[in-house]
DNA sequence: TTGAAAGCGCTACCAC
DNA sequence: GTGGTAGCGCTTTCAA
C-alpha cells in the first residue's frame, strides 16, 4: 500500500467490464480470440477508465523490462552521443527505451555498477575500455545480452563496435591524395594512446602505396588547446594539408590555423 | 514463472539465515533494530548467496523507481549532451538513473510518448518546444514532477531549464569589445528563429551601451556549411571579431576562414 | 524483536 | 472461450 495511488489497474477494468483481470490482460495484449463483443466491451472499460498498464508491474511479470543500457565512462564525450541517438532511435524501433549511467563518478566501481544496471533492464551497451579482460570476462556472465563499444575480448563471446582508426585515417590521407596533397601533416595525440597508434600504422599503409607522398609528423595531444598549439609548426612546415588525432585537437588546429591566417591577413595588406 | 530463472530471492537469503523475509527486507535496508547478530547471520548469508535485491520488485512495491525520465525531441542535438551528461551525473549523486527518449520518431506522439515513459520513472525532464500549451497543460498533472527545457508556460508549475540567448551573446560582445574590439560581425541564423531574435536583441543591448561599436550583420543558416559560406563575405566586412548563430556555424565559419587564410598566405609567399 | 501475510499490478497456467 | 489463482520479489502493516 506504498505505491503511487489513485492508478486505475486491470482489476478495476475488469470489474468494469464484467470479465476477469486474465481476460482483461489477454485484450490488452492482442492475445484474445473469443466473443468478439467481449473484446469491445473491455476495450470500452479500458477507454473509458483511462486504464494504461503498468510497465512495473508487467516487468516483473514478465521478467522482461524493455529497457537496454547504456554505460559508458563519460557521456560529455562527443563520441557517445550519436552511437546513444542511434540506440536509442533503434531500440525505440523495437519498443525499448534506453537506460543510461556515467561510470566516470566511480572508475573502478565500473563492474558493480554494470551489473546493478543490468539487473533493472534486458540487455547492456557497455563501453570499459579500460576494465582489466579478466574482470569483463568474471562479469560478462551476468550481463549478457552485452555488446562491447570500443573494445573486443578474446573470452567474452559479445558483438562490439569499435572504430576503425587504422582504416579511417588511411581513407582521410588517400582522399586528399586524390584532391592533389603530396605532402601532409599529422598532428598526433598521445604517444602512448592505443588509438593513435592505429591511426600511425594507418598513415604507414598509406605511404607504402603512395610512396609519392610525405607525411610530416606534429606533436600535439588530445584536446583543442593541444592542437591550437601545434598551429604554427603544421604552418611552417610547408604541407598542403593536416591531419589531426581526433576531432578536438583538429577544431584547435582549426583555429588556430586562422589566427596565423588573420596575422597573415594584417601582414599582405 | 516466467521471469528471468535462477536469481537468487530474498526468500533464499531468508531461509538460509534462518529468518523470515521481512527480517532480511529489514537488514538490506538498514531498517533493522534487533540482535546484531541476527543482521550479521543475514548479511552473511546474502554475501555467500550473492544476493542482490530485485530493483524491478522493489519499484513496484515501493511505487518508486529511482529513475528519473529524460525526453527530448533530437537526442542527437549537441545542445542536449552536456544537459543529459549533467543531469545523469547529479541525478547519480542521490542514487538515481537516467531513462531516455527521442521523440523525434512520432512529433505528434509527443505527450502519450511522455506518458508512457513517465510512468516508468519517478519524475521527468521535458523538452517539447512545439508542444501546444493547451496540450502541456493538459499533461502536466500526469507528468509531475516535472521539469520544462527551453520552455515556460504560464499554465504548467513546474521549473524549467532555458537558454538565455539575449543575456550570452550580449556578454560575448562585451568581451570583444574589453579586448578592443569596435567592429564586429554577427552571422545570423533563420530569420525566423526565436533565439535568432533573441541574439539580435541581446545586440541591439550592447550597441545602445556601446555607441563606439558597429555589428554589421551577414546572413548564413543554421549548419556549418552556411558558417563556411559566410566566411568570405565576414572576411570583405572587415571586422575584427564574428559572432556565430550557434556552434555549427562558428565551426564552419572558422573552417571557411582558415580557407580564405591559407589562400592569402599562398598569396603572401 | 521477529514473523505471517497482504498487497504492489500483471501474466500465464490449469481448469471448467 | 473464459475465469481462478498462483506466482514475479519485495515491503510493510499487524500481531504475537
Amino acid at each position: 500500500m506504498t505505491a503511487q495511488r489513485g492508478n486505475v489497474t486491470i482489476a478495476d477494468v475488469a470489474r468494469h467490464a464484467g470479465v476477469s483481470p486474465a481476460t482483461v490482460s489477454r485484450v490488452m495484449n492482442g492475445r484474445f480470440s473469443g466473443e468478439p463483443e467481449v473484446a469491445e466491451r473491455v476495450q470500452a472499460s479500458a477507454r473509458t477508465l483511462a486504464y494504461a498498464p503498468s510497465p512495473l508491474a508487467r516487468s516483473l511479470a514478465l521478467g522482461r523490462t524493455q529497457v537496454v543500457a547504456f554505460v559508458v565512462p563519460d557521456l560529455a564525450n562527443p563520441a557517445f552521443q550519436s552511437v546513444l541517438a542511434g540506440l536509442s532511435k533503434t531500440a525505440a524501433a523495437d519498443g525499448y527505451r534506453v537506460l543510461v549511467a556515467d561510470s566516470a563518478e566511480s572508475p573502478d566501481d565500473e563492474g558493480p555498477l554494470s551489473v546493478e544496471i543490468r539487473r533493472r533492464t534486458d540487455a547492456i551497451v557497455l563501453c570499459a575500455p579500460r576494465m582489466p579482460d579478466e574482470q569483463l570476462t568474471a562479469l560478462a556472465g551476468q550481463l549478457q545480452p552485452l555488446v562491447l563499444i570500443n573494445r573486443t575480448s578474446p573470452t567474452v563471446p559479445a558483438p562490439s563496435l569499435a572504430i576503425d582508426y587504422r582504416a579511417g585515417i588511411f581513407a582521410l590521407a588517400a582522399h586528399l591524395h586524390a584532391l592533389g596533397h603530396r605532402s601532409l601533416a599529422y598532428v598526433y595525440g598521445p604517444e602512448r594512446s592505443m588509438s593513435n597508434a592505429r591511426r600511425e600504422q594507418g598513415l604507414e599503409d598509406f605511404l607504402r602505396e603512395h610512396p609519392d607522398s610525405r607525411v610530416v609528423r606534429i606533436a600535439a595531444g588530445a584536446g583543442s588547446e593541444d592542437g591550437r598549439r601545434a598551429a604554427a609548426a603544421v604552418f611552417d612546415s610547408g604541407v598542403s594539408a593536416a591531419l589531426a588525432f581526433n576531432d578536438l585537437v583538429a577544431v584547435g588546429l582549426v583555429g588556430g590555423c586562422a589566427n596565423s591566417a588573420s596575422a597573415c591577413r594584417r601582414t599582405s595588406r
